[in-house]
DNA sequence: AGTGCAACTCTTTTT
DNA sequence: GAGTTGCACT
């Protein structure tokens, strides 16, 4: 494609923000303002018009589909464009580490650890941790990893005031290193910390990378930001080494991610860290009717600490949202299935539909229903394949090929099937070969005779898989799959589990040997196909659900990108949206989270708000969301009535819920001051509220028999 | 070591 | 309410 026909079709905003130069660029792209257009065909004008080597280019996205979506685009602009790097933050990460390894001193066949093998290695590096605090710790160091803290930094104690934490932490460092392994966030912060302190291979990079770009910016956290800080070279540019062109694309009204580390000051502040930032604000809104905009502005003007647009529709006016109040989930399930059947009756087809809800729990609902109207329906996200135990299983074998250093995956497999390599043995075994090797030096450990056996039998079989692996093969890694699970026993193991209680894990197996038949047999296919699973975990039924016709279930925060003609938002309910513990700041998130479902609506708005609501196998009495009355009663229809639920049969009770409300600040003469923090209507019909008070004091009242010593504050 | 029952958590959101 | 974990028992 010519680059006058590509760039003539942009408005002057686009065009403006794809022809900049010269100094750092922030575009702040409101929802389906032609944000990917903009950045593809960016990419696009840098190589056809301004000569800029697609080498030297990198575009990094938070999701894979997103980076798939982008390089695909900016290739049929410009075919170049093959070669420059569009991935995500993290497999730029991987990619990095593969190539400077030891600068990082992991292993280059290294994996990347999940939240579970998280848990799992921090339990055996601080064994006094029970499982809970284990998960809890684990969570944090994620999170400190996010901020970009190592187990040195002062400012530890902002992600955990336990002074163990530190301790905690390195032990896990120093645990993880031994594995030769990494997680999550090491995929951001050791390549950070390598071109920090290397400066030969940081000048290697900077004279690489000559353009870096970053989408959906506002989700960004602080290690990603001193990534690319670091990258751009901007602290060091001079009259030889300019920097890199720095642009980055976000919107700060939808950023949700601020609970894994996200930082919207990355977005808020960029024009102070990159100084000379020019600025481009894209506010024509392509996708949705104007009565949508209007609807999503009235929500999100409440929210403070926001940079500010307005977004114009280019499509003009179209149908009025609509709001229904409910007096149950069943009826929403119902009254969903119901409009999109009638739609369907007169030919609109199940595909334009998108039902959004806050928790996942929350499809399980609507999956019975429609699986009992027969309308067909697809779940996005959370596909939970990669959890299961026989395809963990033989990923941790092929880990421990790739890695024999992998203490996790040795501790999975070692003694599956049962080899008589008990925990015990396990410890000793590990204990002796860390950060060496599994597979070897363990003949002088003291070990029975059978476990020795058993052991030498295991390690065996593993070097066997590895000797499969050759660099010139034809072969793929598909049939190397199928070996080891022949080679591991676990077939055998399986099949008989299968025969017995009815599973389904060989045909699990079976898919996971499908999934690899793009890669080929070699330790690189290996690792490509290891990267592939540990970095995308979400999309696997691609090609099936993009042509099948059916009604899009999936989570408001899975819904980033994505549009549809029709789009119900359910759960419309304090306490399920915005979630009850939430306060401050984290509203505001809820708000945005609220703001991107509204904005995937094309043509049709629908939002749902049910009385009753059955919660961990609990009937709840429910009142609307607060975010419900922040849209003008103008811009909205509504069908049926805010919930009044007591007000007929027990006013006694109705004063009371009123009285005692969440978030309500409260005075007890003996435990003194609090406020509620949870309040529902339990089985038997009792009001039941839990206080938690300023002395750290935890708890549950029945309003109905102290009202004297329970007094209301304001 | 493997089974079976009780108790407990889960409901954010993802690379 | 369901699914998972942990413990005790065989």
């Amino acid at each position: 494609m010519d680059s006058d026909s590509y760039i003539s079709i942009l408005n002057p905003d686009q065009k403006k923000a794809v022809v900049h130069e010269g100094s750092p660029l922030l575009i702040l792209a409101g929802a389906g303002s032609g944000k990917t257009r903009v950045i593809t065909t960016k990419i696009a004008y840098l190589i056809a018009e301004k000569h800029v080597d697609p080498f030297s280019i990198l575009a990094v996205t938070f999701t894979k589909k997103a980076a798939n979506e982008m390089k695909e685009r900016a290739v049929s602009l410009e075919p170049r464009a093959e070669y420059a790097q569009i991935r995500t933050f993290h497999s730029w990460g991987s990619y990095f580490l593969r190539t400077h390894a030891s600068d990082a001193g992991i292993d280059k066949n290294f994996t990347v650890y999940d939240d579970d093998d998280m848990v799992t290695l921090l339990s055996k590096a601080v064994p006094s941790l029970s499982k809970q605090q284990a998960s809890v710790a684990a969570h944090k160091i994620s999170l400190a990893k996010d901020y970009c803290y190592t187990p040195d930094s002062e400012d530890l104690y902002k992600i955990s005031e336990d002074p163990s934490f530190r301790d905690i932490y390195d032990a896990y460092e120093r645990r993880l290193r031994e594995t030769g392994n990494v997680d999550f966030g090491d995929l951001i912060l050791l390549p950070y910390l390598v071109l920090k302190n290397n400066d030969f291979v940081r000048h290697e990079l900077h004279r690489r990378y000559r353009v870096i770009m970053v989408d959906e910016y506002q989700d960004s956290n602080v290690a990603q930001f001193k990534l690319l800080h670091i990258l751009s070279g901007i602290d060091e540019s001079d009259d030889s080494f300019p920097g890199s062109y720095v642009c980055v694309v976000g919107d700060d009204d939808q950023s949700i991610y601020k609970f894994r580390g996200a930082d919207i000051n990355n977005i808020l502040n960029f024009q102070n860290q990159f100084p000379g930032t020019a600025l481009v604000r894209l506010e024509t809104n392509y996708r949705s009717s104007s009565e949508i905009l209007a609807c999503a502005d009235s929500v999100v003007k409440n929210n403070e600490g926001r940079l500010g647009k307005t977004l114009v529709s280019a499509r003009g006016k179209g149908k009025i949202p609509t709001l229904v109040f409910l007096p149950t989930q069943d009826d929403e399930t119902q009254f969903c299935a119901e409009i999109i059947e009638q739609a369907h009756s007169k030919g609109i087809s199940y595909s334009e539909w998108a039902i959004l809800y806050r928790t996942n729990a929350q499809s399980l609902g609507f999956e019975s229903e429609f699986l009992h109207r027969k309308i067909p329906y697809s779940i996005v996200g959370s596909l939970k394949f990669y959890e299961r135990e026989e395809v963990k299983d033989i990923l941790a074998w092929i880990s421990l090929i790739a890695n024999p250093k992998d203490e996790i995956a040795f501790r999975r497999v070692v003694n599956k099937p049962a080899r008589g390599i008990g925990n015990a043995s396990q410890d000793k075994i590990i204990a002796s070969g860390r950060g060496i090797s599994l597979l070897e030096g363990w003949e002088n450990v003291k070990l029975s005779k059978k476990c020795m056996e058993a052991l030498a039998d295991f390690c065996e079989s593993v070097k066997e898989c590895q000797s499969l692996l050759s660099e010139q093969s034809q072969e793929k890694l598909s049939s190397f799959i199928e070996n080891v699970i022949k080679k591991s026993g676990l077939e055998e193991h399986y099949a008989a589990q299968d025969e017995i209680a009815g599973t389904q894990k060989i045909a699990n197996l079976q898919e996971l040997i499908n999934s690899a038949v793009l890669y080929p047999c070699s330790m690189q296919g290996l690792l490509d196909f290891m990267d592939h699973i540990q970095l995308d975990r979400t999309i696997e039924n691609e090609e099936e659900d993009s042509s099948r016709d059916c009604v899009t279930l999936i989570t408001l925060h899975n819904t980033k990108g994505l549009e549809f003609p029709r789009v119900i938002i359910t759960g419309m309910e304090s306490g399920i949206f915005p979630r009850e513990d939430k306060s401050g700041e984290e509203i505001e998130e809820e708000r945005r989270l609220f703001y991107v479902g509204i904005t995937r609506a094309q043509n049709e708005l629908y939002l749902t708000s049910c009385g009753l609501r059955r919660l961990y196998g609990r009937t709840n009495y429910m009142s609307p969301s607060p975010f419900l009355n922040e849209i003008d009663k103008d811009l909205i229809r509504v069908i049926g009535e805010a919930p009044v639920s007591f007000s007929s049969e027990d006013p006694e009770l109705a004063s009371i819920v009123k009285k005692y409300k969440k978030g309500v600040c409260v005075y007890h003469d003996d435990y003194g001051h609090g406020q509620i923090v949870h309040a529902e209507t339990s089985d038997e019909g009792e009001y039941v509220i839990s206080v938690k008070f300023e002395t750290g004091g935890f708890a549950k009242f029945l309003p109905k028999y102290q009202s004297k010593s329970l007094i209301v504050e304001d």
